[in-house]
This record gives C-alpha cells, sequence and structure tokens, in this order.
DNA sequence: TAGGCCATCTGGTCCT
DNA sequence: AGGACCAGATGGCCTA
C-alpha cells in the first residue's frame, strides 16, 4: 500500500535535536596542566565534541531506523507471499497480519489432516510428507511443532471440534468472522492417491 | 467518534 | 562495535 513506500519521514524532532550543551565531559583532563600547548579554547572543544557525538548518535539512529524499515518490509512481503498461497474468495479482501497467521496455521493443518484421511481411504499409497495426528501449533520456543488443537489457544479462529472428513476440514479451517466460503472446495484440495493441490 | 490496523520511530537486549 | 530482533509508543487512515 503507497503508504509504506511514501515515509513520509518524520525523523523525529524530539531528541535528535535537543542538543544539551555537553556535561563538560568530566572525563577530559585536557587542559588540566595548561602549561604547554596551544590554548584552544576548551569549551569550544568540547562542545565541538559534543556536536560530533551528537552527529554520530543521529546518523546511528537514522541507520538504524533504515534497516528496521527495511527489516518489516521484508516481513511485510513475506506476509504476501503467505496470502498469495492461501485461498480466500474474495479478491480484494486481504487478510489482516495476524488473520493470514492463522488463516495459514488453519489451512496447514487442514491440508494434513485430509492427507492423512486421504490415505487412511486409499491404503497409505501416498508420500508421508509431514502428517501430524492433530493440528500443528507453534510452540512457544517457535522452534519446533506441538501437538495440540489449534482451537486449544483461546484465539483461534476455528471451531473446537475436530474434523472427522474431508468436508468437515475445508469447513473447520475457514476463518470465523471472515467469509471465504467457496475459497476452497474439495478439488483446491484434490488428495487423489499422489496427487495433491 | 471509537476502535482496529498499520507504518514508523525508538531504546533495550542479544548475537556475531 | 554493529547489526538483528523485539516490544512499546505514537500518529495516520479507515470503517462501523
Amino acid at each position: 500500500m503507497s503508504t509504506s513506500s511514501l515515509s513520509p519521514e518524520p525523523c523525529t524532532s524530539d531528541d535528535e535535536q535537543q542538543f544539551t550543551p555537553s556535561p563538560q565531559a568530566e572525563d577530559e583532563e585536557v587542559g588540566t596542566d595548561a602549561t604547554k600547548k596551544p590554548r584552544r579554547s576548551r569549551t569550544r572543544s568540547t562542545i565541538k565534541n559534543g556536536e560530533v557525538v551528537l552527529k554520530i548518535k543521529k546518523t546511528r539512529r537514522l541507520k538504524a531506523n533504515n534497516r528496521e524499515r527495511n527489516r518489516m518490509h521484508h516481513l511485510n512481503s513475506a506476509l504476501d507471499e503467505l496470502r498469495e498461497v492461501l485461498p480466500t474468495l474474495p479478491e480484494d479482501a486481504k487478510l489482516t497480519k495476524i488473520e493470514t497467521l492463522r488463516f495459514a496455521h488453519n489451512y496447514i493443518w487442514a491440508l494434513s489432516e485430509t492427507l492423512r484421511l486421504a490415505d487412511q481411504l486409499h491404503g497409505c499409497t501416498t508420500t508421508p510428507m509431514l502428517i501430524q495426528d492433530s493440528p500443528p501449533s507453534p510452540s512457544p520456543s517457535g522452534s519446533s511443532w506441538s501437538c495440540t488443537s489449534p482451537s486449544s489457544s483461546s484465539e483461534s479462529l476455528s471451531p473446537a471440534s475436530p474434523a472427522s472428513s474431508t468436508s468437515d476440514i475445508l469447513d473447520y479451517w475457514q476463518p470465523a468472522g471472515r467469509h471465504f466460503h467457496g475459497a476452497l472446495n474439495q478439488q483446491n484440495l484434490c488428495v487423489t492417491g499422489t496427487t495433491f493441490i
């Protein structure tokens, strides 16, 4: 959406230009002996020092902001790629971030479950790929999947009842509160023997 | 107008 | 030291 690219660049006015006149660097013992050497105005040099430090801090901050912005853009484009893979019927109905994640979560589970049922029906001729007995839910560590129901979390989008047939599954993973009826039908999942998609 | 969603900034923490 | 990651804060936009 146009807003992200525009980047109004407010560039914070709050702290960056407060310019506290450098509390006279206690560690700086430059002119103590004051016998030799130039006589360069001490205050002026420390102020200049403060300005430089401030400038460095400012540029660091700006660089960090840029990185953060890019990072979020990458995250968002990954999210967009995920949205494209998810079957939603109203083309213009863009899922929110949280909806996308939960939808994908349920979708993956539904696909796995469909595979499992198909295997049961056809006598295990499909490739055994990542089929779980229960819908995946990210473990707290985030590194692996635990085997708890998707509806175990209070924020789950789906009804609590486990699906027992393909149509049940299709009903199951559709996010509540949004209507994607027709977004996915049996053909979309089409798990026949070896094919899947 | 309130509430939801989002982008961005920011400071802190962890990692390399 | 610098970058990545994270969470809180803030302000803008949109919709019911």
